[in-house]
DNA sequence: TGACATGTCTTACAATTGTACGATATTGTA
DNA sequence: TACAATATCGTACAATTGTAAGACATGTCA
């Protein structure tokens, strides 16, 4: 796949787009209620962020009953890859090792995921 | 430190405060030198985010002859748990397994990185 | 078949962001 | 001391973002 032209995912986007690949497909409903209780934000904001992720290209609906069923039309690592670059581009200079390195001693890492992470390091 | 209440930085903002670390303390014109050839943005343009920098609490400068040099308010480290933590809400739910997972096999990172980072995880 | 519940669509709007021009101030130097 | 070079400041402005109310449509069930 080529993507070319995505406009980016605002953060708010980002969220809620997040949520639909979770759930493969999901209505406005669906979303909101998998949204943390403590994110409040309205049906219609949901509504709102969908629509503009439809209009810039990443996700696509079909009509079932009334309701919409969203569903990503942009494969996640696309996505993920572009995020990451833009993230690491402007908080590091493009540098990842500074980010392994935040994330390994941050503690946010349990002891098993530091196995896991071992064992995918190994690898060819 | 506390650090109350900052405002987040944003995209741009954050590429700026970057340069500003990268130096300890930096003139505009500084900044402006250190920017990728291929960013285009003018003068004016990085005065403006560093005062916005500077407004948010994230910076202070000094005057230095007719110049302002302006310097970190914050610790580097804070923004950058602040930052990770936030883009790791986004797009992966709070979750920094994927996001590893990513960093380990996305070619991005040379053999000695990793073992660096097999240094870091193998550590205390 | 009519009302209710549930959806979507249209529209709004303030805040933030990215970008930068032009006016004005400062300073070292000829 | 007047000029050229260099700074900052105030201001602007369009685009994007986050947030949502209200109008209108539609499927469902009594």
């Amino acid at each position: 796949m080529k993507y070319r032209n995505l406009p980016a995912t605002s953060p708010a986007e980002t969220e809620i787009l997040r949520l639909v690949w979770q759930q493969k497909r999901a209505t406005v409903q669906e979303v909101c209620h998998q949204l943390p209780a403590a994110r409040k934000i309205a049906y219609a904001t949901v509504q709102t962020l969908l629509r503009r992720l439809e209009k810039k290209g990443y996700l696509k609906h079909d009509v079932e009953g009334k309701a919409h069923v969203f569903y990503p039309s942009v494969e996640q690592d696309h996505v993920i890859r572009r995020s990451v670059g833009d993230f690491l581009d402007r908080l590091f200079g493009g540098d990842p090792r500074p980010l392994m390195q935040f994330l390994a001693e941050d503690g946010r890492l349990e002891a098993k995921d530091l196995d896991e992470l071992r064992k995918l390091i190994d690898n060819p």
